[in-house]
Formats: structure tokens, sequence, C-alpha cells
DNA sequence: TGTTGGCACTCGTGTTGTGTGACTGCTAAT
DNA sequence: ATTAGCAGTCACACAACACGAGTGCCAACA
């Protein structure tokens, strides 16, 4: 790992910087002279040309042809995201909006998703993903039975943290909402701040209906797959214009990823507030290749956390994708934290 | 209108049928030749030649270049719906399917919006959007204010039918949950099945903090922009591989209707149980061009109702993507009509 | 009057050839 | 170690061309 640093030379990282820089704006393969005309280099262009074989036969950078300029590879964006990249932040006055926009916002989460995926969206330019926070061990905090129909019920669990969570529930035999209420007085003063595991563990004895309804509230309280609306999206349209989501497959590669994004439980595995970048599909993803994604976690270590991020080309401006994303997950920290501990 | 129909002979009408078929299903401009080789036409291409010219006359076929074959316009399209297609529905077997699969899924609106989606995008190959019903006139049917934090409350409101919503109100003085409940008591009895006009023009003596959660009340209960998370999509991978959209316009053009379905708007004049279909964007819907939507509202006339359709290029197989809608729509009122009718 | 065979014409598509320019890679001099 | 210079490579743009699918039209025919 350190000796990996210690290949490349000064001037080699700042080679490798201009065409990192240079290449994510221009999406144009780079070549030796239009890096001497940066003025960061007093040297000639036959140098950095060598220098550039070199970074190639190290793998970081690559030729698309011949007579072409420079592109970086994966392990170039890697190298430039590890070493050369620094301790970016947002300017401070985008930071101002951003904060501002979230104190505009009605004090609810689905609004704060929102806005936390259109403003990573427009921070980015490139396609953005939140996900609900997902409470550790959801704790029942009240329980309300409403009568709707003869033999309809609906179920509302509120959980410790201000989650609710609804379900219908069909009954055999009618039952008004007296006896509602009482069954529901009753599940309540037997199961307040309980979790699913004490639920389990400790049998009551319940009539057919009540333990009907703690089925549906354990039920509720597993409920590990989030629905379809739990994910916020932003920003395809403009991703989608990148060069490199024109061809079919490029767009298709991009939208599949949307759309099923599991690429996000990499972040999972990663502590609240630390962002995680994954290029061109390292590892395990696959279906990201030519994306890269700039995720992390968010929300209180151990009692509720959930994932956002930013999915856009491997040539993406990390500098900004990172800092933005840290940025709001440690806005969206604060706000899960003040919402929801106690 | 009817010398419209008038205008066209019935070997005009084959013709015209016969070119939406071949197009539809080969995306490729049809020839005079190939027409004649599906055994339906029992005269010479040169006959069908002169026919297509005629059509073409009347606006209801193209040429891309004066070499090519025939392709049907918008104007073909429409004349292929209202008069050519007949009562369509779907197979005895995909509609028991279909059937079984919602009686399968849980008792829950979000759920089946979900499965309608699905079902719309992998029966017509097109994208398929879902929104939630949308009660006319919500009434109110249980408040609840639960303490979370010292100065945090979380106001859950169940309305007639079933639907809730839920939002956090900020204190200025912390209030434990007696006197929340105590609130909560009096707004229930006060305002049980009342509507938001019957709140506001029956002024009755309230404290501030009660009066805070009424204006609360009322702002669920207007509420007319649906959160994202209200609209439920499915199939865009699967239609964007259509050639219409692999280049970047058409994507793109899809993906911005697809993210802004304002034209789902045009279902909302229509009565429940109709399929209205929108092809290339006709009036208004400018931003559909070259799309076509089949659209339906679904629910319960003058109670609740939503809006749920498919858009594709429109080189659709309308008679699939009629009935299907058709179908599901239907299928949908039932379970919103007894769900929520009383 | 409607239908048909035949033929000229059009025009997109695919192929090939060619020139151009932007780069690189290498070598020899500094 | 650096540099100037030069030969070599290769994508790209452009033009010329042949091919063929398909039309439009006309004259002949039922």
């Amino acid at each position: 790992m350190t000796d990996q640093e210690l290949e490349l030379t000064p001037r080699q990282q700042t080679i490798l910087r201009l065409v990192v820089h240079s290449y994510v704006a221009t999406a144009q393969p780079v070549s030796s002279k239009s890096l001497i005309g940066t003025g960061m280099l007093n040297v000639s262009s036959a140098t950095v040309r060598n220098e550039m074989a070199v970074l190639e036969e190290m793998g970081y950078l690559t030729h698309p042809h011949t007579s072409a300029g420079r592109v970086p590879t994966d392990k170039g964006y890697r190298y430039f995201v590890e070493h050369l990249l620094g301790d970016v932040e947002l300017p401070s006055d985008e930071r101002n909006t951003i904060r501002h926009q979230f104190h505009q916002a009605k004090l609810e989460m689905s609004q704060w998703m929102q806005l936390a995926s259109a403003v990573l969206a427009r921070a980015t330019r490139s396609a953005a993903l939140v996900t609900a926070p997902r409470i550790e061990t959801p704790r029942v905090r009240q329980l309300t039975l409403i009568s709707t129909q003869a033999h309809l019920v609906l179920l509302v669990l509120v959980f410790q943290g201000g989650t609710v969570r609804q379900r219908m529930l069909m009954l055999r035999e009618p039952m008004d909402q007296t006896a509602l209420n009482q069954a529901a007085n009753r599940l309540n003063t037997l199961y307040a701040g309980a979790d699913a595991h004490t639920i389990q563990t400790h049998p009551v004895e319940l009539t057919e209906f009540e333990s009907e309804v703690v089925d549906l509230m354990l039920e509720l309280m597993r409920d590990d797959a989030p629905a379809q609306s739990e994910v916020y999206r932003d920003g395809l349209t403009e991703v989608l214009q990148e060069p490199e989501f024109v061809t079919q497959e490029g767009a298709r590669a991009l939208v599949n990823a949307l759309e099923q994004p599991e690429f996000l439980n990499s972040a999972l595995g990663a502590r609240v507030g630390t962002v995680q970048v994954v290029i061109g599909g390292e590892g395990r993803w696959r279906e990201l290749s030519a994306c890269s994604a700039v995720l992390a976690r968010y929300g209180v270590e151990g009692f509720a956390s959930g994932t956002l991020g930013v999915l856009g080309p491997t040539r993406m401006p990390y500098g900004r994708a990172i800092s933005a994303v840290r940025y709001v997950a440690d806005l969206m920290s604060d706000l899960v934290s003040d919402l929801y501990s106690r």
C-alpha cells in the first residue's frame, strides 16, 4: 500500500492529477501537449510523454488507440481519490444554501429525503439516490386499531422514533370500534417499548384476534425489504446526457443500476459518516461497469440509518461528489438524531 | 367525424390495419410487397401502392423518404385505435394470472400499486405509471398526538377510508403525553367526520397549541401535490430498448415524461373506468412527441381515485395496452371500493 | 373504372479509398 | 535526465460508388 504511493514521483502525481482533471472536464483523451499548456509543468511535451508511458506501464492510464491521448484507468481514479484529492469541502456559500433549504422544509423524513436527492443531483450533476433510514431494532410506541368497514380493520403502528407503518387486516367476524379499542389498549400496555424479540420470547395468553394483530405487528417490525417508495431518486435526466450514456448499453447499464441499486449495500458495511467511493464497479458490483458511485451511510449508529449517494460515470468530479455526499449525509444524520433520538 | 370514417373503403381499412400491425411488430417501414405477402389482400402490389398513396394523401400514412415503405402517422394510429381495433380483451389466462397475483398480495395500497405497475409493464412492454388514489374530500377519522421528544410531537391523522398521514410538529413549550391526549381527544370529538371546509367554517375556541394542530391537519388534508413516493413506476429499462429510444433525444424525452408525468392529468378529466389514448402528444402534451400513453382513472367516482397507465413509443401495441390498462384499472377500482367504501 | 405489369427514378445504406491532423514512440543530441 | 525532431499510427471526415428496396407513373387490360 505505502510502497504503491512511493511508486509515483511528485511529477507523475501532478501529471496524473492533471489528466484526471482535464478528462473529467472535457471527456476527451488528454494529450501531452495540452498538459504543458496548463503551465503546471515546466518540462517539454516529450518528457510528459515519457512519464505518461510509465504511468500507463504501471496501470494508471490507458490509450483508446495509438494516436490518441491518455485516459485514466479505474486504478488511476482510485489513486487520484486516495492520494491526490486531499480533504475537500463544499464552498461555504453552497453549504449555506443547502442548510437553508433543509431548514425551510417541513419536519418530515420524506421531504428531507426528497430534498437530499435533489440537492445531491444538482451539486454533482449525477444521479442521486436516498433510502429511508431503517430503525435497527424497532420498538412499539403505540398501536391503533381503526374499524373502517364491517370486516376490515386498519392497524396503525407507531414506533419509538416516530416511524409510522400501517396495514389492513381482514376479520373473520365483525368487531365494533369499542372492542378494537379494548384490544389495542391491552396490547399497548403489554408491549409498550417492546422490540420484536421481546414480544416473541414473552408469550402471553391472547385471543385469536389479538394474536393475529401481534403477527401483523411483528411483520411490520421485520419488514426489511424497503418498498420502492422508500427510495428517492433524482437527476437521472441530467446524467443521461453525459457522453458515456448516449449509447444504448451505457444508458441501460445506468438505468438498471438505478432501478435495482444493490450496490447501495456496499455502504452498509461502513460506519456512519464515512464516504465510500466505488469506481467502475470494482469488486462485486459488476453491473456498475463504467459507472462510479459515491456513497455514505447517514443516521445514528446503532439506532437508525439509511444510505445516500450519487451515481455517475467513472469520469466523475470526485472532489465535488465526495464533499457533497459527506455534507448532505452529515446534515441528514443531524436531522435523524434530532428527530429520533431521545 | 362520421364522414371521416366513410372516407376509408374497407380495403383501405385493411391496408391501414396491416401497416399498423406490421410496423408495431417490426419497427420497419412497411412496403407494398410485404403486405401482399400476408395473404390478406388479393390484389397486386401496384394496387396496394395506389391505395397507400391515397392514404398518405389523406394523412394516415407517411414516408420516411422516397424509396422507403410506409409508416403510420399519429392520425393513422388514431383511426386504428378508434375504428379498427374493436373491443379487445386480455386473454383469460392472463387475466387469471393477474387476478391471482392481486389476491396473493397483502392488504395494502402501496403493494397493490407496485403490483399494478409491474403487471402493466410486463403485459405491454412499456413503462407503467401508477399514482396513489386521492380522496376527493378527506374526512377526519382519528387524530393521534404522540410525544417523541421534549419539544417534538408526532401528529398522525387517519382519514375515513383508511389513508394515514403524518407530520412532525415543533413545540414552543414542552408538553407531556397526557396533555397531548387531552388535546387530541378534544379535537377528535370536535372534528370527527369533518372535512376541511367544515373545519374552516365552524370556528371554535382553541388553545394556541390546538389551533396549530388544526392548521397542520388542514395542510395534510389539502396536500394536493402528491409526493414523489406516491407514484410507482416500472418497466423503464425494458422500454428504453425500443429502437425509438436509442437516440439520446428519444431517451431524454421518455425519461423526462416519466419523471414529470404531467400528461397523467389528461386522465383526470375522464370518467373512472374509461381508457384514454394519447397518441404522439396530441394536443397539449408536447413533451410526449414520439410517445403514446394509454391512461385510465381508477377508484370510486366522487370519492377516491388515482391514475394509472403505460407510456411507450407511438408504435405501441394498442390492443394489448388498452385491454391491460382497462383490466388493471377495473381491478384496482374494485380494491379501492372494497377497502374505502363504507 | 378499377386493376395490373413493367419500368424509370429516388434515395438510404454500406463499402471503399483517400487525405488530414492529432498523437505517440523512438532516437540522437544536449 | 531532458529535449527536439521525425517517422509511424490511426481515428475521423469526406467523397465516390454500387446496390437494392421501394415508390410513382403509365400504358395496357378486364
